[in-house]
DNA sequence: GCGACAG
DNA sequence: ATCTTGTCGC
């Protein structure tokens, strides 16, 4: 029952080298939306191709919430219906981009890096905002700038401005990529706006299922 | 003790 | 995350 002691233990399973394909056909983009009881959760996956990031194939999953949103903790709240909804794929993703954090977490095991061990594909994490870590603020906001997000002494991630003038995101590390790379993706698919069109599209779908309650 | 705190 | 109006800008 100690959530704490099973993120020590599945970190040692994240591998930080880049084991991506060679040919990288599909993206993934994952989110989550909750109902305004905040009692039921609908997850999403949408898959893109990885060259025009034309929507290939949406999935959805609804279920009761079964856990709290605790700062830290978070991947014990989305992962059961985010797996849920990764079965009904009929397209698996080449690589998975979280909305979420992932090596940049306390026990450097956020929900990419928790969705990537479970699945033992390639994850990204890409959050909108800052979970811990330190950096310099004063960057210039221009596509394409990035920054070291350190904590501790130890570069966990990046802080990436995806589109001139518009506030950066926070890349890390999930599973089986480099943190170089991640960026590069992360980049690369938020081409006309600041967040990636996986994840616009995944959450699209979300909000979608939840005007009709499906 | 006092803030900070992914979605 | 969600609840919320108008408003500024392309």
């Amino acid at each position: 029952m100690d959530y704490i002691i099973q993120q020590q233990e599945l970190a040692t399973k994240v591998i930080k080298e880049n084991k991506l394909p060679s040919e990288i056909q599909y993206i993934g983009g994952v989110d989550v939306a909750y109902q305004k009881d905040g009692e039921v959760v609908i997850a999403a996956i949408t898959i893109l191709d990885a060259n025009t990031l034309e929507l290939k194939e949406t999935v959805l999953h609804t279920e009761n919430v079964s856990f709290p949103y605790i700062p830290g903790l978070f991947s014990f709240r989305e992962l059961p219906p985010v797996l849920k909804a990764f079965k009904k794929l009929s397209i698996k993703p080449d690589l998975l981009i979280c909305d979420s954090q992932g090596y940049a977490h306390p026990r450097r095991f956020g929900f990419a890096c928790h969705l990537g061990v479970e699945l033992d594909i390639p994850t990204i994490g890409c959050a909108k905002k800052r979970l811990i870590g330190n950096y310099d603020t004063s960057f210039e906001l221009k596509r394409g700038n990035a920054i070291e997000l350190i904590d501790k002494d130890e570069v966990v991630g990046k802080v990436l401005c995806t589109q001139d003038n518009t506030k950066p995101l926070f890349v890390s590390i999930g599973h089986k990529v480099n943190l170089n790379i991640a960026c590069e993706w992360v980049l690369f698919s938020a081409s006309k706006y600041r967040l990636p069109e996986t994840t616009r599209t995944a959450d699209h779908a979300v909000r979608e299922a939840m005007k009709r309650k499906v």
